[in-house]
RNA sequence: GGGCGAUUAGCUCAGCUGGCUAGAGCGCGUCGUUCACACCGACGAGGUCACUGGUUCGAGUCCAGUAUCGCCCACCA
């Protein structure tokens, strides 16, 4: 027994089974190193980063379309001889990962803080050994086509030198700097994060509207800024304890400010009105006396408040609003941070410090009524900050961070795209992509994790900051910075830093620019613009040419999978249960470019069928070929090209080609044209959807049937002339199906090259495919898609055989038509009927086709009359009118004659409609001037046809009347 | 507050550069054990393409507006 007899059972089973096929496949395709591409200078080649998912993440449909897109993509380009890579990798996802190792120590009882930095470091790596591999084994499991030699990780040595380089570079430029500045901090991670990573929440809250008093004067004068401090004690208004009762007991005048924070009342610094307020004019430049702290603070005038909003005037807390923070700096109020790193409140907070954030809300605000300062609560709804990956509301924070000063990259971003040099589809999102990077903020890069690329920087006892070189050595005697780079750091350097960047590598020098970034528009800012800044500033050119953006998968009802709804569909359980190509060819054609997607389960189990259908169209074909029958020369043969070999199908004259053989094969040339064209256009879901109907509804339903009649002995000819059209016959059902099976590889790559395994396994040279040598690989991965490029020579006719597909199209409809009236009269399947066809010039055409109306219409070939008129017409039968064609069943004793004039004057009704409709169009003017010679000439064919049909009828009505 | 998308058969969706007599799958109805496939085949029913107006010889397709749903962005306390 040979290793080929192993490999593969002799023989096709029954029905696909997917589980039997897709492990071995990809093991062997991976093996032989299918998915390397060689370097060649004299080729273009095509390379595409994967979006690396986090390393330790679970499979979902997210994955399972990206990689479906991008294998189509990929596996299209490998076809098309271009040297194509498609570089894998993983993220080390540094909150997600640390949050998942954090997880895991808290079940053993310890916290990060215990154990410390090092050995935490320890515990992720240790994690990242054990599960990193899982998605990547998921990974292959959807048959992704990426050329894992060269498979990278965000932490590699390599990429973190990029890291290294790339901050280094920007901070030389200026275009890194540190500072303290209000954050958006996330106090269940303990860590600032970037605006992105907020996410805005409509939620349901309170407007709460306290009065402060106002600093009493004795002489009803504001303070001048002389007197200043000075005045303060003798001058203010509050006379009684916190918490008494008696706080504001003597104040005589208020300001009234409203909140949705009130705790954040203890951080005031200066209340503000707007300086066109009447109302408050006068007590601009006067004191009021904060609550709970008796903090002096000042009525300030700023152009920001809107006097129409509240009550017009607005507490200031500089250090824990954004909006407020901007009045401090024009105004120069102090910044007075209240807040712990978990949010918890300091000792700023006086009477309140310790207490959590909404713990301290609520206590404040019931001693605010008790005081009576509370004049109002009403019910406000706002949207409110929650942090993307931690859940809670984010906390605006006052803290010392790295940022990245963006507008000068965003520049570059935006020039690339304008220019013209990188294409966005669906173009739409480019308008999204430039409103973004117009209006970007700095990109707050540091993170208080611990997992992560450490910031490169070190400090020195003396307080010098020292930005070393990739290769620099580590600056002794001082400090390195405890904080990590934000995660899209390091993956905004991906598509060049996984290729060798800094250094200038074959790989960067050959793949870089890579051509397509595909991924999902959500992270379109995120990723996306930042490879795009990054990419533009480090290398001074994009990072890809195109970007091409697919939407979200959502359940049948549209919403997002999650698990708390338990809507989510489970990738790995759909593979199992219905095959890898049924999941991929539904994500590939269930929808369209960056529209988001419904996942149903009935259509996987549609796609599923599909596959069995290719499946069961191959086992056909191949019984039908028989032990080939074709001399050596007629063969389809093999032919060196792009190094790889390839089929040539060596046509044979299509002089003895019947009807329907010139009908498939110009209706699959029109295919190919098409599905060319679709590929080119980045519309894959159509591509696919034309390759399946295809298949099914005319190769399987219509040619797969007739190949039966014309394979079937001497009735299709005799002698010679049989042979050689059952030859021909053959060359079809093979050139169109192997043809097909390429265009669906990159869809369905499982299914279609196990098919075609079997279709071509007489033409293999090495018998051992198990071991077959990669230089001479027989693969439809490697199978070049020019054979579908060029379309089928038609011995020197044109590609397209309009004639033959008119003819076709005439001889179906009689068919059909002649199924349905058999059916309408209720005639058993198996009975044969009698038939007489009155079909003017198209006799002869049709009486070379009566084979095809004696098998798929049941018509009795010695009862089957074919001319181009009658001397008379049978009275007892049915009618089928096709244009100009009669066909006439005599149903012996079926026949219904009130019926059969019901049914067709409904046609009648309906020719005459079509007519009419036509014949407005035709007597339009405007129309014959203006629309195209073709539309019109089908408008005049189609007038025709239903006028001879008309005709045709009402002849019939009258004879039956 | 700005921007974007969707609205087509009972359901889930296609319909690309206007020419459509609007398609597919599922579901539904009738029939079928013809040797590739019941994960199948044949036939059929089912739609005023959300609404209003416009451009055009011609609109599901382009434009404007309206409605409903969804998403993104945004500092109104």
């Amino acid at each position: 027994m040979t290793a080929s007899d192993t490999f593969r059972p002799a023989e096709m089973a029954k029905a696909y089974e997917a589980q039997q096929v897709e492990q071995r496949l990809y093991e062997w395709w991976e093996r032989l190193g299918f998915f390397t591409p060689k370097i060649d200078p004299n080729r273009k080649p095509f390379a595409l980063s994967m979006p690396p998912p986090n390393v330790t993440g679970e499979l979902h449909m997210g994955h399972a379309m990206f990689v479906t897109i991008e294998d189509v993509i990929v596996r299209w380009h490998r076809m098309l001889g271009e040297p194509t890579l498609w570089l894998p990798g993983t993220d080390h996802a540094g909150i997600a990962t640390q949050t998942q190792v954090e997880k895991l120590l808290r079940s053993e009882g310890m916290s990060r803080q215990e154990i410390g930095r090092e050995e935490f470091l320890r515990r992720t790596w240790e994690w990242k050994a054990k599960y990193g591999g899982e998605i990547t084994r998921q990974l292959r499991r959807l048959g992704a086509s990426c050329d894992w030699s060269r498979e990278r990780f965000t932490l590699d040595p390599g990429l973190s030198r990029a890291v290294r380089a790339a901050f280094k570079r920007l901070y030389d430029d200026a275009l890194i700097y540190r500072g303290t500045y209000l954050v958006n901090w996330s106090p269940n991670l303990q860590t600032a994060v970037s605006d992105l990573e907020v996410e805005h929440e409509e939620r349901q809250g309170n407007l709460w509207y306290v009065r402060y008093p106002l600093e009493a004067t004795t002489d009803d004068r504001p303070p001048t800024a002389e007197e200043g401090e000075s005045v303060v004690g003798g001058r203010s208004s509050v006379v009684g304890e916190w918490g008494s009762g008696k706080w504001a007991e003597g104040a005589t005048e208020w300001i009234t400010v409203a909140t949705t924070r009130p705790e954040t009342i203890l951080g005031d610094t200066a209340v503000a009105v707007n300086p066109e307020d009447e109302r408050y004019r006068d007590l601009i430049g006067r004191y009021a006396v904060l609550p709970a702290i008796g903090r002096r603070i000042p009525i300030v005038a700023d152009s920001y408040v809107d006097a129409s909003f509240g009550t017009g005037a607005v507490k200031v807390t500089p250090a824990h609003d954004p909006n407020d923070y901007a009045i401090g700096q024009r105004h120069q109020l102090p910044m007075i941070n209240i807040m712990n790193r978990d949010a918890t409140l300091n000792d700023e907070a006086g009477p309140y410090a310790g207490q959590d954030r909404f713990e301290a809300r609520k206590n404040l605000v019931a001693d605010l009524e008790k005081e009576g300062l509370l004049v109002k609560t009403v019910p406000h709804t706002m949207s409110v900050g929650i942090s993307q990956r931690g859940g809670e509301v984010i906390e605006p924070l006052l803290s010392e961070q790295w940022f990245v000063r963006t507008k000068p990259l965003a520049e570059l971003a935006l020039a690339a795209v304008k220019e013209g040099r990188t294409k966005i589809i669906p173009e739409r999102f480019e308008k999204v992509y430039y409103y973004w990077l117009e209006n970007i903020e700095d990109w707050c890069i540091s993170r208080q994790l611990w997992w992560g690329h450490r910031i490169p920087v070190w400090y020195t006892p003396d307080g010098q900051m020292i930005v070393p070189g990739p290769d620099d050595p580590e600056p002794e005697g001082a400090t390195q910075d405890p904080d990590v780079l934000d995660t899209w750091f390091s993956s905004g350097l991906w598509p060049f830093s996984t290729l060798g960047w800094p250094d200038e590598t074959p790989d960067l020098a050959y793949f870089y620019p890579t051509s397509v970034m595909e991924t999902g528009y959500d992270i379109l800012f995120f990723w996306v613009a930042r490879m795009m800044m990054l990419g533009c500033y480090l290398t001074g050119e994009p990072p890809f040419h195109t970007i091409y953006l697919h939407g979200l998968v959502r359940d049948k009802q549209g919403r997002k999978m999650s698990k708390s709804y338990g809507n989510v569909v489970n990738p790995l359980e759909v593979m199992d249960q219905q095959g890898t190509d049924a999941l991929r060819f539904t994500l590939a054609t269930s929808g369209t470019p960056g529209q988001d997607l419904n996942l149903n389960p009935e259509r996987i189990e549609a796609a599923r069928n599909f596959a069995n259908k290719i499946w069961n169209i191959t086992r056909f074909v191949i019984s039908k070929l028989g032990d080939w029958g074709l001399t050596k020369d007629q063969r389809p043969k093999t032919k060196d090209q792009h190094g790889s070999a390839s089929l040539v199908f060596g046509p044979s004259s299509l002089v003895d080609a019947t009807l329907a053989d010139r009908w498939i094969l110009s209706r699959y040339n029109s295919l190919v044209g098409e599905v060319d064209r679709l590929m080119r256009a980045y519309n894959f879901g159509e591509a696919g959807r034309q390759i399946q109907e295809f298949l099914w509804s005319e190769f399987a339903d219509w040619y797969v049937e007739i190949a039966k009649t014309q394979l079937e002995g001497p009735s299709t000819g005799s002698g010679q002339a049989g042979a050689q059209r059952q030859q021909l016959t053959r060359e079809v059902l093979y050139t169109v199906l192997e043809g097909s099976l390429r265009l669906l590889h990159p869809f369905m790559p499982f299914v279609t090259e196990e098919a075609w395994q079997y279709l071509t396994k007489d033409q293999r040279k090495t018998k051992d495919e198990a071991n077959i040598e990669a230089s001479d690989p027989w693969s439809l991965v490697l199978g070049p898609w020019s054979i579908m490029v060029a379309p089928y020579p038609m011995a020197n006719e044109a590609a397209l055989d309009e004639a033959a597909e008119r003819d076709f199209a005439l001889v179906r409809e009689l068919i059909g038509g002649i199924r349905n009236v058999r059916n309408e009269y209720k005639v058993e399947p198996a009975r044969w009927v009698a038939a007489t066809i009155a079909s003017g010039p198209r006799a002869a055409m049709l009486n070379e086709q009566r084979a095809l109306l004696v098998r798929l219409a049941r018509v009795a070939d010695d009862r089957l009359v074919i001319a181009e008129r009658l001397g008379s017409k049978p009275a007892q039968a049915a009618t089928l009118v096709v244009g100009d064609v009669e066909v006439f069943l005599p149903l012996a004793g079926l026949i219904d004659l009130e019926a059969e004039r019901a049914r067709l004057s409904k046609e009648l009704e309906q020719a005459e409609g079509e007519i009419a409709r036509r014949e407005s169009k035709l007597g339009n003017p405007g129309f014959v001037d203006k629309a195209p010679a073709h539309v019109i000439q089908r408008e005049r064919d189609g007038l025709a046809v239903a006028q001879a049909a008309a005709d045709r009828l009402r002849e019939r009505l009258a004879q039956l009347a």
